[in-house]
RNA sequence: GCUCCGAUAGUGUAGUCCGGCCAAUCAUAUUGCCCUCUCGAGGCAAUGACCGGGGUUCGAAUCCCCGUCGGAGCACCA
């Protein structure tokens, strides 16, 4: 199976489809699969060379290692030789009608003078081509197919143009007569041993058009399947590249991994495992409609795989100061993880006030249990310690909330899908290693990206 | 306009090829209860779907036709 990317920008989560779904298959039927790079469009969809090696990285993140690598842009000659081979075998033409021209022709079934020129002139006029002796919209390399097929789409489409613009990639950079997708990768299916295609439905009339160039070469077609379209739920920016590349460019975006862009390096720096993305991504299946990816499904995934492992801290989000009256003990001692008891306990001095989320605070003499701490009852604008037992939440009167030290607490600010948000948290979070996964009590996973004034962490999910 | 393709709960999916075991599977979501010093985890329960209409048949989610809705292609893009 292959992977085809356009390489022209990283990756946003949709492309991890493809990769997650023939990955899973070559693992589990232990099959093939490489990376081959479509870059044959200098123009119009001209390659990014940062791409190439990004994509590649989203892959590794994914968890997938592709059994080969394939440029387009290096293999020129090789589809130049078979364009040959099908001009003698009298399955391609050149053309120099405009695209208009034949646009008008092919839609009424007739074909154009050039159709029917000798193999001779037809491949000198492709040699002329190869050598770069037309400019662009001069002269294509048609396939022949049948120009009364009912289909308007299959009727000889074109092969080989003439692109102006040199490839970005230095190696490729003095071609100038460049393959069509259609043909370009018909033949490196063929080449490569590729036996199962799944691609988008865009791509419907491919296999067909590319069957007319295997029937001349008395190949056998791969089985094909089509999918639709993945939206993803729970983002404002559109998932396309383009979309994330122009935010980014007008700064409405910090880079690729920025958390309100649904990229592969956002869900990556959020602490998302690649393997929350994968499965998800396979329970899609491969149905030809168009399917919502609830971002939910990736979220309920990743918390499956890290929740037993990832330690618990206390994180208060625009905190409310409140001070502390009746001699509470100096330090709390909650659970590193509830589940967990052998990993030991955390340290949190406690001072005179704590800080506490607006949603939790209480009512005049109503009584909160403090998380790790214990039970206090909120009297002249203080929090009395009342020193009862945990009995009193069991009763199911007293509700607990998480809270952070008003003094010794550290600055966080945590990046979110909805934008940053700043709060203070128990004053370890401020030794946790950069990359380190933490649940906020109450509020949520996240990763510890660095520390700065203030430590980052990125928001991962409930 | 011409040509393809699709339609099962909020979302995704199984079942459709080879009609009966499907008053429709599983996951996720939402809600409620239990448990828990988290709104996390775990347990239990509830919610919720075969696009519509005809036909074939003893019997249709499944086969056929018509409609509706949605998607895609008709590029010298991928």
């Amino acid at each position: 199976m292959r992977c085809a990317p356009n390489p022209n920008g990283p990756w946003h989560v949709g492309h991890a489809r493809m990769p997650a779904v023939i990955g899973t298959y070559r693992d589990r039927y232990d099959g093939w699969f490489c990376v081959r790079f479509d870059d044959t469009d200098p123009e119009t969809k001209r390659p990014d060379l940062e791409a190439y090696d990004s994509i590649l990285d989203d892959l590794e993140y994914l968890g997938f290692e592709p059994d080969a690598v394939y440029k387009a842009s290096n293999r020129l000659e090789t589809y130049y030789d078979h364009a040959r081979e099908l001009i003698d075998l009298g399955g391609a033409y050149t053309c120099s009608c405009s695209g208009e021209e034949f646009s008008e022709l092919k839609n009424s079934g007739e074909a154009c003078p050039h159709r029917d020129k000798d193999k001779a002139t037809v491949l000198e006029e492709f040699e002329a081509m190869v050598d770069g002796e037309y400019d662009s919209g001069e002269m294509v390399l048609r396939v022949k197919t049948d120009i009364e097929h009912k289909n308007p789409a299959l009727r000889d489409w074109v092969g080989f143009r003439m692109i102006d613009t040199p490839h970005p990639r230095e190696e490729a950079s003095e071609y100038r007569c460049w393959p069509m997708l259609d043909f370009q990768s018909g033949i490196d299916d063929q080449l490569t041993g590729v036996t199962h295609i799944i691609r988008g439905i865009d791509l419907q009339d491919s296999a067909k058009r590319q069957q007319f160039v295997y029937d001349y070469f008395d190949w056998e077609y791969p089985e094909v399947v089509h999918w639709g379209h993945v939206q993803l739920d729970a983002y404002d920016v559109k998932m396309s590249t383009s979309t994330i590349s122009e935010l980014i460019e007008e700064d409405d975006l910090d880079d690729w991994d920025d958390p309100r862009a649904p990229t592969l390096k956002s869900l990556r720096r959020r602490g998302i495992r690649g393997d929350a993305i994968v499965d998800a991504m396979v329970e899609l299946g491969t149905s030809t409609s168009d399917v919502d990816l609830a971002m939910s499904s990736i979220y309920a995934n990743n918390r499956e795989l890290i929740d037993d492992e990832t330690d618990r801290r206390f994180l208060v989000r625009d905190g409310t100061e409140l001070p502390l009256g009746g001699s509470p003990p100096e330090e709390a001692n909650p659970p590193l993880h509830p589940d967990h008891a052998e990993r030991g306990v955390r340290e949190i001095p406690v001072g005179d006030a704590v800080l506490l989320e607006a949603e939790d605070l209480p009512n005049r003499e109503e009584r909160l249990w403090l998380k790790g701490l214990g039970c206090f009852q909120y009297t002249r604008d203080t929090l009395q310690y009342t020193g009862e037992d945990i009995e009193v939440v069991r009763e199911g009167d007293v509700d607990v909330v998480h809270w952070a030290p008003a003094e010794e607490s550290v600055p966080v600010r945590m990046r979110t899908m909805d934008g940053d948000v700043s709060g203070r948290a128990e004053p370890g979070v401020g030794d946790l290693e950069s990359d380190e996964l933490v649940q906020f009590e109450r509020v949520g996973f996240a990763r510890i990206d660095r520390h700065d004034d203030e430590t980052v962490v990125y928001y991962t999910h409930p």
